[in-house]
RNA sequence: GUGGGUGUAGUUCAGUUGGCAGAGCGCCAGGUUGUGGCCCUGGAGGCCGUGGGUUCAAAUCCCAUCACCCACCCCA
């Protein structure tokens, strides 16, 4: 029988590639603090309609990457592909926008889509996500999109870049597709054969085709920023002024569109060089509409997704992490018993003790010790148990001396034994 | 779903016109009777992705299949 291995597109992590996820967790918790979010986590999966509503029936996303099975009551569940319809559904589920005016969530969590795996693109991805629900103003968006900013900056992410649209709202969305659609229309012998299906279903999505046709006719096209109502233009506007004030460098992009129907008004990206081809880093914008779709109260929201493996990608390189204080090496097998009861008692102490449980050779188990990266090694052979002592030897310095076997305590009149010079 | 590339030791990779399966790193040990990292020597470790075909003989040639990587598409 052949080995089993993992499933396609799902990856392991191996403990050599902790360091930079580690350092992501880590400063996304801090700024999330320093921001004011709080963190939720939700559930793996949801019923498949969640979805279905929350992102909308003709995105890619539910037509073709979805995880959906049918469990044992009959009901359709879906491995959750993205955050946001998931913490919506617990805001309203637990009335946090009936307790408190507004609400400022975090979440880091795996996302599942079922596509062809490539550089920066798994089945089983994971993403920080940050949202803010119940505040219709720009200042949040502008916000939003600084946390996001400090967080890669913070991080040291190399060749970063964000742009940012306004996708119109309820109000002027309808005329200026209707415009759009009059434009392509004009050129429809230009388009590639997605963006003929998109003409009809999803207009939007032309504008961001990367075909070297589609991209000529869309730059031309009319554009959402010259034929948004005058509440979207003020938004934008308190948006882009907003950032600026923070000295955050965004390029309006009139021709960003976001995959998921569920984005209006501000939308924006983070691009990194160094990806390939998946050079998104992060994404988001804002999604009045999403509340009152899924069936509850119609209130705003903003937020963004950020791709972990792909911001882990990119990190300069991290310092390894620190090995254990001690490392245990029994030289012969009586060794072993008073070496376990120590690691017990050192572990008691609040200090952290690698071991082997395997006697031999003192070149070997030092070796050992150096390969895990311990500050110190306690030796322990025959002559030592003979003396009723141990030999804790500081990997660094080379210095070692003589310690009770009990609890490491030095001994008194131990002169130390200097170590030989290394070679 | 569509292209291209790659599958040989734990790992990175050689392997010539078809002729006994190889190296570096890592691992185990010896040199050094109990003091690491350098050096020297030895050792363990292989369904050569899988299945079929051609051949006296296949890691090598042919067909199929699977997996991984990159790209399209889409997105984070």
């Amino acid at each position: 029988m052949p080995p089993l291995t993992a499933v396609r597109g799902f990856k392991d992590i191996l403990p050599d590639e902790m360091t930079p996820w580690a350092a992501v967790e880590g400063k996304a918790r801090d700024l999330a603090r320093r921001y004011g979010f709080s963190e939720i986590r939700v559930p793996v999966a949801e019923r498949t309609e969640l979805f279905a509503r929350g992102i909308g029936e003709t995105t890619d996303i539910v037509e073709k990457e979805m995880y959906t099975m049918e469990d044992r009551g009959g009901g359709k569940i879906t491995l959750r592909p993205e955050a946001t319809a998931g913490i919506a559904r617990a805001v309203m589920e637990h009335g946090i926008l009936a307790s408190a005016r507004t609400a400022r969530l975090f979440f880091i969590g795996p996302m599942f889509r079922y596509e062809r795996p490539q550089k920066g693109r798994l089945r089983q991805f994971h993403q920080l996500d940050c949202e803010i629900f119940g505040d219709p103003g720009p200042w949040v968006d502008a916000e939003a999109i600084d946390l996001l900013w400090r967080l890669l900056s913070e991080l040291e992410v190399p060749g970063l870049t964000l742009a940012v649209n306004t996708l119109g709202c309820p109000e002027c969305r309808p005329s200026y597709r209707e415009s759009l659609v009059r434009y392509l229309e004009g050129g429809r012998d230009r388009l590639c054969e997605d963006c003929l299906a998109r003409l009809a279903r999803n207009p939007l999505r032309v504008l961001d085709c990367k075909n070297p046709g589609c991209r000529e006719l869309a730059v031309g096209a009319p554009r959402i920023t010259d034929s948004a109502c005058p509440a979207c233009r003020d938004h934008f506007r308190g948006v882009l002024d907003a950032l600026d004030s923070l000295g955050i460098a965004a390029s309006v992009d009139p021709l960003l569109v976001r995959g998921l129907d569920y984005y209006a008004r501000t939308a924006f990206e983070v691009l990194a060089g160094g990806l390939g081809a998946q050079n998104a880093v992060a994404g988001g914008g804002r999604y009045d509409g999403l509340l009152k779709a899924l069936g509850g109260p119609d209130l705003p929201g903003i937020g963004f997704a950020a791709g972990l493996e792909r911001i882990a990608l990119l990190l300069p390189p991290q310092a390894p992490a620190s090995g254990p204080d001690y490392f245990l090496a029994p030289l012969c097998p009586e060794a072993l018993a008073p070496l376990f009861r120590l690691a017990g008692t050192l572990r008691a102490k609040g200090l952290s003790v690698a071991a082997d449980w395997e006697p031999g050779s003192l070149k070997s188990r030092l070796r050992k010790a150096d390969r895990a990266a311990a500050s110190r090694c306690v030796v322990l052979g025959g002559t030592e148990l003979e003396g009723g002592y141990a030999l804790v030897r500081d990997l660094k310095t080379g210095e070692q001396i003589r310690a009770g076997l009990e609890n490491l305590e030095p001994l008194a009149g131990d002169p130390g034994a200097p170590a030989p010079a290394a070679g």
